[in-house]
DNA sequence: TGCGAAGAGTACCGAACGGTACGGTACGGC
DNA sequence: GCCGTACCGTACCGTTCGGTACTCTTCGCA
């Protein structure tokens, strides 16, 4: 796995702004608003090209999630010599951007593709989406939590275990009633509530200070 | 909503049987492996009796959520005089048995079903999941909760939100992972830990004891 | 200026699917 | 014995889509 983690750079300009329109139709109109024509016809390209390019549609899919998660950006915390607090305010910080990631319609259309064809297959999309958009963010977290147990501020045994249970605080069942196309679950504006609750969840859990 | 919440009764016993067997095709083979012909010639009956039964396709997907929905038990938890221990085993129970649905074939492949079909239409059959699926479990855990801050177990503001969060410590990210078809996600001999876990830092975080 | 590669645009093909129509058959009521 | 109903099985139709083939244009390059 994870072999080559370059993934886009392979794609040139050209066929990446192809991908980008793809997403676009991905987005407006689920998968059977993704054919191969229709991105012929809104890329102003030949079907052609696209299948030269990516292979088939499946690849063209993967080609897809690659692009999009190479536009995800590492959020790299270089957490110095941070006090309690700012330790608290990375994690916030952490919690909110996860949660306008996974609210974003493009996270969003890529993760209905992905689940709605894991049933065959093996689910070599689910697995891609997995490995190259979840990874990342979760080693964001990890680096986060190490920093943080080293300084003190918690306590835990099994790091990977910290972490989903962080993880399901923060993102409790929002993720699947986005999903599913629940009008009332997507709230930007409560993000920032629901962060603030969940870090303060999760101190209480896991901090040192015995509040 | 919830109007007439008895949904299944309406389908003749042949009918029912005809949406079994939709539902086992679509177990199977995901949503491109349940085609009218297909579950025609499965379930020994014409495609003609199916239109004329459900609509249409649309009409059949709902009627198969309608139908699995109904078969769902309540749970119903008479928690009459229970003690401490008692109420931390019903909540257990609860976990363990939250994890066992979700991770069931047909509930993943009805959420993938109508995850895949949530882009458009304003995700009419999303919303029939959340309703007819989701509310039964919701309205044990709530009844369970409520009795259990009644008591003097736990303590809570906002009973939602306390749920909510309850499922977060339960489910975590499994349930994703599962819809995407990642197979180490799905490992139920692990679940009456995962519930014990789950169900302590919940106590840690609402509980009374100060342990 | 001539050449070759890349790609746009279009036409085409085969397969699959949703939905309809029709013939045949079992059964229950009168 | 006759009729209406329900239903099965199948043939059929129109559409859509993935994938391929072919022509024509553009452009870099010698």
């Amino acid at each position: 796995m994870d072999q080559a983690v370059t993934a886009d750079e392979e794609f040139t300009p050209r066929q990446q702004a192809v991908l980008d329109c793809a997403l676009q139709l991905l987005v407006g109109g689920g998968e059977k608003g993704l054919t191969t024509a229709g991105l012929a016809r809104a890329a102003n390209c030949s079907k052609e090209s696209i299948y030269k390019w990516f292979g088939d549609r499946d690849g063209l899919l993967a080609a897809m999630i690659a692009h999009q998660a190479s536009k995800v950006r590492a959020g790299a915390d270089n957490a110095h010599a941070m006090d309690g607090e700012q330790f608290r305010a990375y994690l916030t910080d952490f919690a909110h951007d996860l949660l306008d990631v996974l609210a974003g319609d493009v996270s969003l259309a890529l993760n209905r593709l992905a689940i709605g064809q894991a049933s065959r297959s093996e689910s070599r999309l689910g697995r891609l989406m997995v490995e190259r958009g979840r990874r990342r963010i979760e080693a964001r977290a990890m680096a986060l939590l190490e920093a943080g147990k080293r300084r003190g501020y918690i306590r835990y045994e099994d790091r990977e275990a910290t972490y989903h249970t962080f993880y399901g605080l923060i993102v409790r069942d929002l993720h699947v009633r986005m999903l599913l196309g629940e009008a009332g679950a997507r709230r930007p504006e409560q993000f920032a509530a629901m962060a603030d609750e969940a870090v303060g969840q999760f101190f209480a859990l896991f901090g040192t200070e015995t509040e």
